[in-house]
DNA sequence: ATGAAAGCGCTAACAG
DNA sequence: CTGTTAGCGCTTTCAT
């Protein structure tokens, strides 16, 4: 391996010199010259982990998901990058899959320093963690947080998600459903669930008990499971919330083998807005997520507390939803009133 | 921060019996116990950068994919992930975009030393580098590679897509269509395209050029406009192969907007056998490849050529491809025959 | 089994 | 602007 001491004697300079011509630091033309004619002539590139080690600080920022396989992740983690990228860190990305030992792996990583910094999405587990780490102070920040309280000593920037699904409910009041099931990941989307049941409430309405279904996990299969379990027993049900896109797709699914017609007989509605909903069949009605802009927040605060340890405290920094209208939902039938 | 001197001091040890306990060699049980005690009370942790730096080695494994929208990939991800765990690595995800840029910077981070391997799976540019490093030996080994000749020096791992093409036309012939379109990525997709000519010249057939569109990505949207412009133009074609499942998906969508009814109307078929693929409307009809199998191999052998890099020869393994029947392909329509 | 010393490849601090 | 001198925190000899 050619190291930056075989560089400088080759050039006839010190390792110091070398240095500065990589770091863009001023140096005399003449050394300049040199030193870029060696590195050539060597092949010289230099050691990121020494330079790591010096400098104490690695540069590499981890980006923490749950699972790639829901798509909502995906597009996040292309914005963040781009974003870390900005700011010449290198992004580094992770699954947790909701195992409480591929969590803790994420945060030893930070723990023994090979990573400066970590954006960690809520899954089953990685709360726990959070707030011990809170303690001591590494840099975290927190997305799409949705458990309450908010871990002190901790920046977290999500979504107002009570209000998500607050519009949900609103959407879905005002086309005159009355009878409403459902179905949420537990107990990952309980804000989602309480706006829910708050605007319904509100409203003088109570939702029936075996109209809410919880899952372990939001996917695919299990919306559609449990859209078929609810619409199966209740034929009462005019429409169904799902708490995730993914999941909607799934009741969109099992409502339409079992010869339901969507939105006709019954109306379906999402939150998350993935890229996939606008083609779903019937198009997806969904609430949206800035997610662009909660994944530029979360770098800005994250490099913030890297850069500045000192002067950064915790804060909570919470987005807007918005209703997205598609072909999902329709106001109730006059017969089924 | 907390060292391993501390550690040591506080022990009355040296450092070395420090890392003999962190390390899990043989202690005189004592010395085990003062260390242990001595860590708890410091909360000390390892600083991985050092260690890196010390053994020259950082025990990183990149795995390089062109796009995370694309589910295919985010699959193999999974497997590979667990895989790489398995063996005492490190993960690191990366995405190029088919972006000349982004692709460098991930050879870099191997030139540099930040990681130990990489896994890098074809795009549009890489191709280039990837040949330029081979030169060199640094751990790369392809996977899921398309373009030929494969390059020397450079393990891969991959499906014989050529195969995956011919298996897709004989699904259709057999089904006795004969005006096929086919839309393809270009210029990444070339052997299946390649396999899927060749059986039907086998059988004397030869398809219209204009029935062969090509597209710069493989998304549901690209599939879905070509598949609208060969639908509208040719109403003669009776089946359509897409060269991976995101755009089948969007010539489904299309070809029903349009009012033909899959698979009566028209067959379509594709090739990857995403997870969503068992969820279209109707259920698309597939080639499968083992991604397992494949995400398997390749860290096998990319840790090879890591641990022992004397004896690892550069091989290329290619695993088989397999026709998945569902639904969106039919026996031609007597009428249109 | 443990201690002492050297060194991984780089950056930082200072003097010139 | 350049050279010198010290580390960064760990692992690896090599004695003991």
């Amino acid at each position: 391996m050619v190291t930056m001491a075989d560089v400088a004697r080759k050039a006839g300079v010190t390792k110091q010199s070398v240095s500065n011509v990589l770091a863009g630091k001023p140096v005399r033309p003449e050394t300049l010259e040199k030193v870029i004619t060696a590195v050539k002539e060597l092949g010289y590139t230099p050691n990121l982990v020494a330079r790591a080690l010096a400098r104490g600080k690695t540069n590499l920022i981890s980006f923490v998901v749950p699972t790639l396989k829901n798509p909502f992740y995906a597009e996040i983690a292309e914005e963040v990058e781009q974003t870390i990228d900005e700011f010449g860190y290198q992004f580094i990305l992770s699954t947790t899959r909701n195992d409480l030992k591929r969590s803790r792996q994420q945060f030893e990583f930070l723990t023994h320093r090979a990573i400066d910094g970590m954006l960690l999405a809520e899954d089953h587990y990685s709360s726990y963690d959070a707030k011990t780490l809170a303690q001591r102070d590494f840099p975290i920040v927190l997305y799409s947080w949705e458990s309450l309280p908010y871990p002190d000593n901790l920046s977290v920037v999500s979504i107002d998600f009570r209000q998500a699904g607050f519009l949900a409910a609103s959407h879905l009041l005002e086309l005159g459903h009355r009878n409403c099931g459902v179905i949420y990941e537990n107990p990952t989307h309980q804000l989602r669930l309480s706006g829910f049941l708050d605007a319904f409430r509100m409203n003088g309405i109570t939702i029936h008990e075996n109209w809410l279904r919880s899952t372990a996990d939001a996917s695919y299969e299990s919306g559609y499971l449990q859209g078929k379990n609810i619409l199966r027993d209740f034929p009462q049900v005019s429409a169904i919330f799902a708490t995730n896109d993914l999941m909607a797709a799934g009741v969109l699914d099992a409502a339409q083998e079992m010869g339901r017609d969507v939105p006709k007989d019954i109306s379906v509605i999402g939150l998350d807005d993935i890229a996939q909903s606008a083609h779903t069949r019937p198009p997806l009605t969904s609430i949206s997520i800035p997610k662009k802009a909660m994944a530029r927040e979360a770098v800005l605060l994250l490099l913030r507390s890297i850069e500045y340890s000192a002067d950064s405290l915790p804060v909570i920094t919470l987005l807007h939803p918005a209703l997205v209208i598609r072909r999902s939902t329709a106001p109730i039938e006059e017969s089924l009133r």
